[in-house]
DNA sequence: TATACTAATGACTGATTGGTCATTTGTCAA
DNA sequence: TTGACAAATGACCAATCAGTCATTAGTATA
């Protein structure tokens, strides 16, 4: 395990504990028993930690849902999938989740509330392009207004899953949210969340991660993993970003490759993104 | 205004910008206008204040709903109603609102996480008590799993009252709102939240304000309000407790007398409650 | 073994914090 | 005008913080 990522567990530990603000850089070292002044090799700052957190375990979260919506085939139970995986990654990194659910739009930078709000904003695009596929036209009136009712599900319900040691059945909760949501989806009329207001409230923020900075995470990534395969998978995508050279079903099997092992599903993401596929 | 009353007022205000750790006392008097040691005259504590704050502003908000739901004769509109007095009451506190909505569950004291589960029970009550009212045994197997519904829509769409300078049509949103907690309440079948699972869940925690603090309150108001018929309510409601003497008509009649004050809203909820009325 | 290099250390700095207390200021009645 | 008391002040303290840097330890090459 690198440096990096062993100060990134350590603090997660302590922050999910603790908060970002009560836990200090001295406690984080010390934890991961290391000294104070190696932190600083391998993070410029506390902020930059943080911000280093946000971005893997959003971008985790994130893939690990947009996965499951674009790989499921018969739309029947795809709201069950989806709070399925939803649920899980919060299991999965439940420190981080907590973190998440804590300290969400605290007082952070300008610049993380915002990168959490682009986060936000890809989350709310997954689940519009999911309800449209499920319910098309149906929805077109009150498509907006559940994207807040499915995050207001799942954030009540995430307490319950973070922060009691109570063993939870997530097959029952998944099915259950899911038959409300399509209750809501079939039957509510009432719209309050139009268009016009989604955006306005919106408008300011746009995602974007520039080709440079991607690239960059690639060269990382190739250096982190062990397997040949995505060692290969990583460097051809990387290349094919600076030059475009393979077929779409190469770069397509590629993409897969980084999809079957969870610690390049992330990566895979924003690659995919970034080459249009 | 009293010193307190200023202290408090003024935290408020860059609590809400800037949260409890990031806001320093010295900030805190310089913008009251007053130094760092008449501070710890009228709070022995940052933390003192902070819990003051919480106490007054969730009693509040709790006595605003409460009073919606006990004095609303007819049933139909109870919902919307309720979200009327809810999304209200967070935008006439908004300021308060954000830090709750901000900070929940932070890193704060043991104490002070107990304080807020005990006021978010207190809030389960209520909004149990009104729908168990509006739909009686027709709910008897998704009670609770509603409770976490429409909590969760208030918390969602709270984000957007309170972090989005758009002018929001509050009565749309209820009324929308409480279309789709009938949709749930009618047509919602699978479980998720048993009674048992409710329970094991909040086991640990009771919500109790000892006679002799509610005493202390009512004198220390006492002082504070102007209004005469506000005074005298208060004192012969004090006597009251101390020695039960008036009848139940004239109790009810002194707690309305409170109850029209926006004052004395919060205090008139737990006298009642101590009276048993 | 000697040299050159990087990785790692932890004492240190300057800034900020919550909280204290000797001192000053303001306000009464005598 | 005086003296007694309460209200208010802000310099001060110990603790803690993020971040630095001169120094040391470890390692590979010659």
């Amino acid at each position: 395990m690198s440096k990096k990522q062993l100060i990134m567990e350590s603090a997660l530990e302590l922050f999910a504990q603790q908060g970002f603000d009560a836990t200090s850089v001295q406690q984080i070292t010390e934890h991961a028993g290391i000294s104070k002044g190696a932190f600083y090799l391998s993070f410029k700052s506390k902020d930059e930690l943080i911000n280093g957190l946000i971005d893997h375990f959003m971008l985790s979260l994130i893939s690990d849902i947009d996965q499951v919506v674009k790989n499921h085939e018969t739309d029947a139970n795809l709201l069950y999938e989806f709070y399925q995986a939803a649920f899980h990654s919060f299991q999965k990194h439940s420190d981080f989740a907590k973190i998440f659910i804590k300290e969400q739009s605290k007082t952070l930078n300008e610049e993380l509330i915002s990168k959490i709000h682009q986060y936000d904003k890809l989350i709310d695009n997954i689940i519009l392009g999911m309800l449209d596929r499920i319910y098309g036209e149906e929805i077109s009136q009150t498509r907006y207004d559940l994207i807040y009712c499915v995050k207001g599900f799942i954030h009540t319900y995430s307490h319950l899953i973070l922060f009691f040691d109570v063993p939870l059945d997530l097959h029952t909760l998944s099915r259950s949210l899911a038959e409300k949501t399509a209750l809501l989806a079939k039957h509510s009329e009432t719209t309050f969340i139009t268009e016009e207001l989604y955006h306005t409230i919106n408008e300011p923020f746009h995602v974007h991660v520039t080709k440079e900075q991607l690239l960059e995470m690639v060269e990382q990534k190739i250096e982190e993993v062990d397997d040949s395969t995505l060692e290969e998978s990583l460097t051809l995508l990387k290349q094919q970003m600076i030059e475009p050279s393979l077929s779409p079903a190469i770069v397509k099997g590629l993409i897969l490759n980084l999809n079957n092992s969870p610690a390049c599903k992330q990566i895979a993401f924003l690659i995919q993104g970034c080459l249009g596929v």
